[in-house]
DNA sequence: GGATTAACCGAACGTCGTTAGGTTGTACTG
DNA sequence: CAGTACAACCTAACGACGTTCGGTTAATCC
């Protein structure tokens, strides 16, 4: 055969298409030959652009986390910044349920999760929040966020709505049992957001560094 | 050859190898090949006890699941329990940092974990919680818990951030390196496990079904 | 004591990620 | 404008994987 006169391959187009994969056929379901059928290709040639499988799977993290919001961490507001960051990085995991688990395995070397931590980070330092503070809070808040995704998204609900069904018998449309479950999950994660805010507020008024802090 | 006088393998002792060499060698660290090997028989011979290795992983998942500590839900502090329940639960998945990852594939059908839901459940609703919160606190507990065990143990950025401290500022902490992690990954917990139960006491008192809860 | 079953083995199947070496088109060099 | 380099795809294969099939032998049951 040899090489194409247009070429057929793009590292772009590589990560959509796993992710696409991923997001119909679950992350197992996600093999270098299948993706090269998905591209009209042999799967050799996806290695003229991707090293190897893991780290396209990085690739396609860094593609994700690009898509989360830190703007906020740019204004005054660091409660409001927080809650736009946990809620639109929750979202972004909830898009692609099959592709959270891979996330366990840390954001190592990927760019645009430490420049989402560095935008955190410096935004709550800059509200006067002590660094040692700021890496916590940022910590506890990706805590909640990748807790929730993993226990909501990634398949694990089919138990739980079992026990929901025992609580809540008026429930008994398989159906409704899946609306259900993602209202529970999203009231949960509001709950647990919100007390945490409001915790922080109170903790602000006592360990803030003024100077950084308000005008 | 053939069947030996004394038999060699049991359930038992198939998955506690199999958590050895998942704590050892990582959770894709180990093959059935490699554990047939660790346990003195060939790979075949372990079809006759477990089914599969998804399954083989549930039954290793469940049994770490039993190790978590529910008892203070028979108790009547229910602030005291929880807090017990979360940290018990935390040093579980903390002593098998490898494994984590595999709980992201949600805990369909372990029974350990059902009952470990349930007695939360009870325990809450016994203490005055409405089900609905009920649900919802464990939920947002368990978010908290598996989202500290997953952005911590298995694998977290402190190595990288030695590779990019330069490149992000506001990263450039020493709370970051190594030898403080640990720490910081406890403190983050700690910090927002009692911000949110000091916010479910005060949400207590305002949805609490007192029937049920205080004497 | 003969049949059944339990426990392990050897060999194989199909799939996986990945590599080596080929072939052909494009782009640069003299 | 010929020649070379290289890029982008190919075919073929390697070793490891999970799993299955059909043995072989020891314990157990009637």
């Amino acid at each position: 055969m040899g090489r194409p006169s247009v070429p057929i391959l793009s590292k772009q187009r590589i990560r959509d298409t796993a992710l696409e994969i991923i997001d119909r056929d679950g992350l197992s379901g996600l093999s270098m030959r299948k993706l090269a059928v998905a591209l009209g290709v042999q799967a050799a040639s996806l290695y003229s652009h991707v090293a190897t499988k893991e780290e396209l799977l990085h690739a396609v993290a860094n593609d994700l986390a690009e898509q989360v919001d830190v703007s906020g961490f740019a204004g005054d507001d660091w409660r409001a910044a927080l809650a736009t960051w946990a809620r639109s990085y929750r979202a972004v995991l909830a898009a692609h349920p099959n592709f959270v688990p891979f996330l366990a395995y840390g954001p190592s070397r990927r760019e645009a999760s430490l420049r989402m931590a560095d935008a955190v980070h410096g935004g709550l330092v800059r509200a006067g929040w002590p660094p040692r503070y700021a890496t916590m809070i940022g910590a506890s808040t990706k805590y909640l966020v990748v807790g929730a995704a993993i226990s909501s998204f990634s398949r694990g609900f089919e138990d739980d709505v079992r026990v929901y069904w025992d609580r809540y018998p008026n429930l008994s449309q398989a159906h409704k049992l899946r609306q259900y479950a993602d209202e529970i999950d999203r009231d949960s994660f509001e709950l647990a957001l919100s007390t945490f805010l409001d915790g922080l507020v109170e903790l602000h008024a006592a360990v803030a560094v003024s100077a950084a802090g308000a005008p």
